[in-house]
DNA sequence: TGGCTG
DNA sequence: GCCAG
């Protein structure tokens, strides 16, 4: 077992419970981030050119990164342990439903991923359940990334925009991609002919963002809201996919029009229109963190047995 | 509103 | 879940 070694080769952040309450777990099983793997008791995942390998025990973090050796600020700007969680519960804590979801994955918290990453991911997300997802982007990584290894376990690094640019649609297939790859080769050129500053959207605001990122193709309202919440800080953002529908039919339906369950209760995907009363709605609900109150409900009715 | 890669 | 028709 030399990839557990002693913690002593690790950075080490405390964690005031309290204060910055973090689950390091449940922020890494609820499906936003399709990166990471756990290996023995460590988590290992990559981000920009690192690989991360970080593990929790109880109120610490210990962590190591590779080949570049980052500080604590790194590993708290990624999980977002600057936002002040305790304040966003609070914030969201509307009713029964989401107390529940929240007691139960307390901790949980939003990742602040690299936008290219995440745009590219959830383009590929479409239409896909989460272990194809993974695949899709470990298959990209493999043939279009670069190969770092530690550990004795390989890992490779997210193909740059260039990369994905220049590249044959058939090899994007062979990623299994199918009808994903067009979409992710012409977003590709457009984020290489640098059309597009994806980081500069963590600054304007959520419409504004919004729109610019509906024009990339492979990018609809679920896909651009996914991005905008999970790596440009739009935390009001409230993706709808097929679990937040469930959702609202099973404990929110009485705050819609009857006629309007109804219609959406039986057919498998949503109108633009649809989508996004149920999005507003959510957003009116829940309050500027309505993004926090979507991944703990999502997280929670996935772990719901049927 | 249906078709889509496998 | 997006896009073409």
């Amino acid at each position: 077992m030399c990839f557990v070694k002693n913690l002593d080769a690790s950075l080490k952040i405390p964690l005031n419970q309290l204060v910055t309450p973090f689950s390091l777990e449940h922020t890494l099983r609820c499906g936003q981030s399709f990166r990471w793997r756990k290996l023995g008791d460590w988590w290992c995942g990559v981000v920009d050119e690192k690989i991360v390998k970080i593990r929790q025990i109880a109120d610490k973090l210990w962590f190591q990164t590779f080949p570049e050796e980052m500080d604590a600020d790194f590993v708290k700007n990624y999980f977002r342990l600057d936002d002040n969680l305790p304040h966003i519960l609070s914030q969201i804590s509307r009713d029964e439903h989401i107390r529940r979801a929240i007691q139960r994955f307390s901790g949980l918290r939003i990742i602040r991923q690299q936008p290219w990453e995440c745009l590219i991911s959830y383009i590929c997300a479409t239409y896909k359940n989460i272990p194809a997802i993974k695949e899709m982007i470990l298959n990209l990584s493999k043939q279009f990334g670069t190969k770092i290894t530690f550990d004795d376990y390989d890992f490779y690094t997210f193909p740059k925009p260039t990369d994905l640019a220049n590249s044959d649609i058939e090899d994007l297939r062979k990623c299994k991609l199918g009808f994903r790859a067009k979409r992710v080769l012409k977003t590709s050129r457009i984020m290489h002919k640098e059309e597009l500053d994806l980081e500069a959207f963590r600054k304007t605001d959520y419409e504004h963002a919004r729109n610019e990122l509906l024009s990339l193709p492979g990018v609809g309202p679920k896909v651009a809201d996914c991005i905008l919440l999970f790596s440009l800080d739009k935390l009001k953002a409230f993706p709808v996919d097929v679990w937040m529908k469930r959702i609202i039919l099973k404990y929110y339906s009485r705050h819609f029009e009857p006629l309007f369950i109804e219609k959406i209760r039986n057919k498998r995907s949503l109108t633009p229109r649809e989508y996004r009363e149920i999005s507003l709605f959510g957003q009116r609900y829940f309050g500027p963190y309505a993004g926090y109150a979507q991944e703990y409900l999502f997280h929670y009715e996935r772990h719901q047995p049927k």
